[in-house]
DNA sequence: GATCAATACTTGACTAATCAAGTAAGTATC
DNA sequence: GATACTTACTTGATTAGTCAAGTATTGATC
């Protein structure tokens, strides 16, 4: 097995173990990592809005995942629908007050689970992983 | 946020995005990600054989994963079941001739895949990659 | 050798996501 | 302004996995 193929192997395992460790530990503010890459997403926009589709590109996901998922996290209040006056087609999503809260909360627990599983790694070491993921594909 | 917690947030979403890439690749073969993981661990064996328990800690699985990926498998003759003479709780999961087909047939397209995932990066970049995602957890 | 605990599964009920097909709204063309 | 195409979803059916509970077998203790 050639080094670039290992790489991606070990990749993939690395982290499918990882995400696992972080969907328990969200757990504790009652969201799983997809429902956090959502909040974090929306919570990076300005207006704290985007819609399904522009919001499934950037956690990867179908137009159905989205919707799917959303639903329930509308009823628990964290987020919200909004109409766009230009587009009818466009259903916009908002990140709530509550939302924020939990977001904010939550960002707390996860990044001490991250500091934990990156306590073997220096600085540099850390910097670097960050360039060259950012490489892939 | 952190340096930490970005490298680990960017670890998810790259992994995410890799691995759906290379399930697209593998359906040519007729195998998800996931299975081509079973594979790939089996042939590792020097018997090609394995307890569904160290399967499943072998690839983040639990043991009921295993159980309910490995029936269509062995339906496609991927694998054969086999018992331990010692102790009749194991059911043991053998790589078969055509699994071992099958997995050489994948792995030359999942190379070809990894390769182009990693093209932008140099060899020291890939094994220092390597060595890092070994120290995460 | 009976009993109790642990191990290695399997199964039923459920969740998360996919795909394919459908709907509704916007855009372009004649 | 009708027709056809595209976009932004939503929904039904299916797949992959989880957890909790159940079963069978083994090992340890009295």
């Amino acid at each position: 097995m050639d080094e670039s193929t290992k790489v991606i192997m070990t990749l993939a395992k690395t982290a499918a173990k990882l995400t696992k460790s972080l969907d328990r530990c969200l757990s504790l503010h009652g969201i799983s990592f997809s429902e956090y890459l959502v909040l974090d997403t929306l919570s990076q926009e300005p207006s704290k809005t985007m819609s399904r589709i522009a919001l499934a590109e950037s956690i990867n996901l179908t137009a159905s995942g989205v919707t799917r998922m959303l639903n329930p996290m509308e009823k628990l209040h964290l987020i919200e629908k909004e109409k766009n006056v230009r587009d009818a087609r466009i259903s916009l999503v908002k990140l709530s007050e509550t939302g924020e809260e939990v977001y904010r909360d939550a960002t707390t627990t996860l990044s001490q689970r991250a500091n934990s599983q990156t306590a073997g790694l220096d600085k540099g070491e850390i910097k670097q992983l960050v360039r060259v993921l950012g490489k892939i594909n």
